[in-house]
This record gives C-alpha cells, structure tokens and sequence, in this order.
DNA sequence: GCGGGAGATTGACACGGTGTCAAGATAGCT
DNA sequence: AGCTATCTTGACACCGTGTCAATCTCCCGC
C-alpha cells in the first residue's frame, strides 16, 4: 500500500497531466495544479521542486500511459524489417492525438529552461535510435537505397513523426489519422529504400 | 526624412531582433530591449504595446531582412510548374539558417498568446497558399498523381518546410543545407507528381 | 491509545516581469 | 521663441515563481 507521500505524489502527477492537457504550458501554474490536485501549492514543490521539474515528469507520466492504454502489441519475434517500420509507424500514429497537447507543451518548455531540454533530448535520443535500427535491419536485408544511411533514414522518419508534422497535416492540414499514417508509411518506403517486389517484377519483361 | 516617431520605430525595431536572436524568447524582456535600443522602457510600450506585438513584428522585420538579403530572382515569366517548385524550396532553404531562432522564438510565442498566434496563422497561410498555387499550376499541366490534392501536397512541403524539420534533419541530424534541398525535392517529386519522362520512355518500348 | 515524526498546510516574503499612468523634460518644426 | 509630438522618469498594481518558518495532522510503532 502506498504511503502517504507516494498518494500525494501520483495525486499531484496526475492533476498536473489535467492541467498541461487542459489549458496547454500557457496557464500552468503551480497554483493551478495545486488546485486540481486539492493540495497546497507547497507540496507541489515539496514533491517537483519547479514548474520545468513537473512539466517534464507530468509528460513522461502521461505518454506513458497513453502507451499502455494503445498498447501495441510488441512486435513478434521473426518480424521483418519491413513489419518493424509499419510497426514503428504505427506505434506513433496510434498515440499521438493523445499526447499531442503535452508534447506542444513540452517544445515551450524546452526553448525556455535548460532542464527540460536535457529531459527531451534523453528521451527522443531514445526513439531516434529505435528508429535507427529498425533501417540498419532493413539495410542488413538489403532493402535500404545505397544513397540513404540507416541514420539519416532515421533522421527522416523522425522529423515525419513529430508533433509538428502531425499539427500541419492533420489537426490544421484536416488529414485523417489514417491518411497521415499510410502516406508516411509511402513517403518512406518510396523514398528510402529499394522496392525489392517491383525490381523482380521488372526483371522478366 | 524620417520623424523622430520613425526613428524610434525603427531603432527598437531593430534592437528586438537582436535580442531575439541573440537570447531567444528566453530573455526577451521590454526591459532588455529598451536597452538595446537605448530608449525608456515606455517608449517600447508606445510603439509596440504589447510583448508579444513586439515579438510579431520583430519577426516579421527580420524574415523580410532575410529574403532582401538572400534576394532570390522572382521567378521568371515562363516558369513551368517543376521550376516554380523547386524556387519555392530552395527560397525557404537558402533563408532558413538566418532565421530558425526566430521563427523557434515565433512559435514558443505563438503557443503562449492568442494575439501572436493569430499574426501567426495569417503569415503561414500566405505560405501554405503559395505552394498550393504551386501545385495547382501543376496539377493543370497533368503532373500530378491522382490520389494527390494540390492542398494535400501544399501541406506536405509546408511541413517538410518547416522550422522543426530543419531542426531535425540539419541542426540536430548534421544534415547540410543542401543535401536537406536535395532530399525534400526528391521526396516531394517523387511522392506527388507523376514521373512524366518516365512515362514518355516507358511507353515506346 | 498515544507520542513522535513524516508530511501537509498556511501565510508571509523577495524577486522579477508585464502593463499602465501621470508629470515633466526635450526635440524639432513654424 | 513657442508649441506640440515624442520621449523619459518613477511610481504603481498585478501575477507567477520560488523560499521560508510556524503550525497542524495523519499514521506507525510501541
């Protein structure tokens, strides 16, 4: 059972994600989460010691969550290169539109204090990378252009996959989620690697 | 020759962007500007009346500084639609480096105030219009894939165009300039426009 | 069941930034 | 010189962050 500090910590985590979904870095206020949360704004700084410290732990909390609730099912083990880039695609498409509010959040936070830029950086360092081996598997199998390192397709992938591509196609460009996915998932395969199928139905005729 | 008001204008003017650019939104206060600019405090208020006015303004100064210094030819007269594409991207390419940290400061403004979002939007919409003519123009000339909207691809090299992509791909990927032009040409021709010399080759034989 | 200590509350404070105001100094034009 | 637009000065209210100390309350072990 959980103590009395670890209650008031989750309370405060949770009360913080409300607020950062709710009214985006613009109006959160330690006062405000204090508020939601039914606590005193000491104790918000008991538990965060500043406002960047609960920005960055409160995203972390919520994508998390967000992760388990869609959760994906761990791609299967003789997965080919191929299936672990849809998978990857599709993994982020899927959370998105939860988290995107919090991510927003986030790049403001991040171009104003230099904790929370740490903190981002470590975690996108981690997808960047993820990424990354999914295209040396593909260019292990063969299937990545000689013009494109697996790093650079990495690079691509990611700069598709952010919160800002996802604003100006989709929540103000008016693309379905789904459109967004399958044309990333083109945009991609077309750009970065060989089409293995086409090259074979080519070599006959 | 310019009132004293002018003066003023335009010395406070160019002090926010220094600032701007030298300390991004992080530091930019009246306070710092005024300094800046050698002038009270109040007389940035009288010219500018807001923060995020100033803010809006100064970007706007030096994205119009930027293209004068950078000066692209206007594209010729009879420019087909290929040409007037790529004189798009290698506009927004070749002015870039010169003005990402205000146009990052530009965004952390835009998310924090309703009055720079809206100045915001109105500046981006000229862009996203410009490319969609583009495309358009394209689309007439029959060069354009079918399950291809020239909005559609309007928003997809406004969003390969963007700060964050350049962030992603240059500053942080190690990307050059050039090799991210290169690369956004070929994604977006290859994405959206039917390969015309292709065809033409392909259906003799 | 009761003392003690961890943890929460309360209210005060300093600090810095925004935005406003009014009174006075200063410039530049006629 | 005199008049007016413009700029300066210094004060103020307001709000948010972060800190502090005194006080209260819950709950754990004895």
């Amino acid at each position: 059972m959980p103590s009395r500090a670890q209650r008031t910590h989750r309370l405060v985590l949770r009360a913080a994600g409300r607020v950062l979904e709710r009214t985006g870095f613009l109006d959160f206020t330690m006062a405000a989460v204090a508020d939601e949360a039914g606590v005193s704004r000491q104790a918000v700084y008991d538990h965060f010691g500043s406002k960047s410290d609960l920005v960055v732990a409160a995203s972390e909390h919520i994508l998390d969550e967000a992760r388990r609730r869609h959760g994906l099912a761990p791609l299967p083990a003789g997965a080919s290169g191929l299936d672990a880039l849809d998978h990857a695609i599709a993994d982020y498409v899927r959370t998105v539109p939860s988290v995107h509010g919090v991510a927003v959040a986030n790049d403001v936070a991040r171009a104003s204090d230099p904790a929370a830029q740490a903190a981002w950086a470590n975690r996108t360092r981690v997808r960047r990378e993820r990424y990354q081996r999914v295209f040396e598997q593909l260019d292990h199998d063969g299937r990545l252009r000689p013009e494109w390192t697996a790093k650079e397709a990495a690079d691509l992938l990611f700069g598709l996959l952010s919160a800002r591509m996802y604003e100006v196609l989709v929540i103000e460009g008016g693309w379905t989620v789904e459109r967004y996915e399958q044309r990333v998932r083109r945009l991609v395969r077309d750009a970065v690697l060989d089409e293995a199928g086409a090259a074979v139905a080519a070599a006959p005729a």
